[in-house]
DNA sequence: GAGTCAGTTCCATATTGTGGAACAAGACGG
DNA sequence: CCGTCTTGTTCCACAATATGGAACTGACTC
């Protein structure tokens, strides 16, 4: 019976196991399966999860059975619609979004470029919204996507505001990887980057998540940093040059603080 | 301590809480918080799930912890960004919705008018992907959000091939809500719809669901009716007739019979 | 037809959730 | 200013629920 036969989890995201007793770990299968690249078998995610066979077996009936999750033909486990239905009713009513909206628009009539709005959870941005120079993509772009905060402007800036003991707690969490031949790959690095961007209040992003891809950000962030976000201008580099980044530096502040603003006012004084 | 004490639920859509546990419950919370129009505080939930203080209080506890809710200034719950990061991988990564992908484009330049597809879930079509005619609503749109069957051309559609005795399941569990003056009411005149639709092949909206707006929708589905989904093309009353709706059948038919032989080709013959 | 490997089912056990009640902390309101 | 709601939070004995080892099915291989 006892827990400690698997006593810790070789294989790979499961961490924060604790504190949400049976939803936790049930969570945890539901997103190893929605954020696996390949559709998964039921033997995949035993490996993935490290529980016992029995257990995960029933958390998989009671995903499908809440219509979380779905068992296609071929036995592999796919996302389900209920989720689908959550997401949208969660991106329409986002509050904080629905307030930075107008911002962004404003912000990509003045640029030409692509308008990202990000939300910092953990040690990932959330892209929330954004505003594209031309529909060539839709939805697929980014709403909803996480990406890591050492990479991005978004993330960069983000971090650059928050306070010492909560950035340290944060950077410890952080894992490396590299995306392009500018990617940060220690703290180090990455601290040295974001002393500078406190000390200016934007961010860039060099291509080191996306080569050919260049961003500035600037962070936004309310008293108490329950909300730590950002904002960004994205181009590419044929035609986004450093310098043409620079001189956007100020506007997308600007901007960020207009949305800083705007949030503690109408969503503000309370808490 | 018996469940007893609180026999059935007075306030809302509490209906089938049993089979997956503790999940189940949770989850019905976590329903009620995201699909509620305005937010909720504690109390407002309380009297909604109808749960003891202290359990529910747990519950939320927990799923804010899992990012599924946020707790803002004003103790009000809020859908949280884990939401939408699951829900951005589960439609980019919907096995059906991208087979589907280019055949609503084609059919969009047939029309001119927006192209919906939905996936039939229990009595609801849930909206997957939209192409349209001019960009003037983004993601916002439909995307996600889920329709009740008995009122869209998607819902008749997809009802219309269903097997008799799921027809019949799914038709008892309708509970009717007029939304406009040619909204069906009754199982018996949308059975009669629907035995127009099974034999012609599509159905119609007759501005039932909102007025000045029509559509067209013909029934998509794989061999064993694990899906059932439908093709839609939409538009305003002024603009579309419904001689040109008519016109339109034919087309529309047909694309959800490829996007039907795609499905059966491409996710198929496993099952 | 013995041997894997993937998926499913079972059941005694103990972990986890339950819900009544008591406790804080504001917000009236007289 | 002191009772008195109303709202949110905490506690804890108890019971429902999840757990996980083992045994079972069945398909595919050699």
């Amino acid at each position: 019976m006892m827990k400690q036969d698997l006593p810790d989890i070789s294989s790979s995201a499961f961490a924060h196991n604790s504190g949400t007793g049976t939803l936790g770990k049930v969570l945890s299968v539901l997103e190893t399966v929605v954020t696996s690249d390949r559709p998964l078998r039921f033997s995949d995610i035993l490996a993935l999860s490290g529980q016992p066979r029995g257990t995960l077996h029933r958390q998989l009936s009671h995903l499908v059975e809440e219509g979380l999750l779905t068992q296609g033909r071929d036995l592999c486990y796919e996302p389900g619609l209920r989720l689908l239905k959550f997401a949208y009713r969660s991106w329409s009513k986002n509050q904080f979004r629905t307030v930075a909206a107008p911002h962004l628009r404003r912000l990509h009539e003045e640029t030409g470029e692509t308008v990202h709005l990000g939300v910092l959870r953990g040690t990932e941005i959330i892209y929330v919204d954004k505003v594209e120079s031309r529909q060539t993509v839709r939805m697929e772009s980014q709403i909803g996507n996480a990406s890591p905060v050492y990479c991005t402007g978004l993330g960069k800036a983000a971090l650059s505001v928050l306070p010492p003991e909560r950035l340290a707690d944060t950077l410890s969490q952080l894992t490396f990887h590299r995306f392009t031949a500018n990617t940060h790959l220690s703290v180090a690095s990455l601290t040295r980057d974001l002393d500078e961007a406190r000390l200016q209040g934007y961010a860039f992003d060099r291509e080191e998540h996306e080569t050919e891809i260049r961003c500035v950000a600037a962070p936004i962030h309310d008293a108490g940093f329950d909300l730590v976000a950002g904002i960004s201008v994205t181009g590419p580099a044929y035609r986004v040059t450093m310098e043409q980044l620079e001189n956007w530096a100020r506007p997308v502040r600007q901007v960020a603080m207009a949305i800083s603003e705007d949030v503690e006012i109408r969503l503000g004084p309370g808490r």
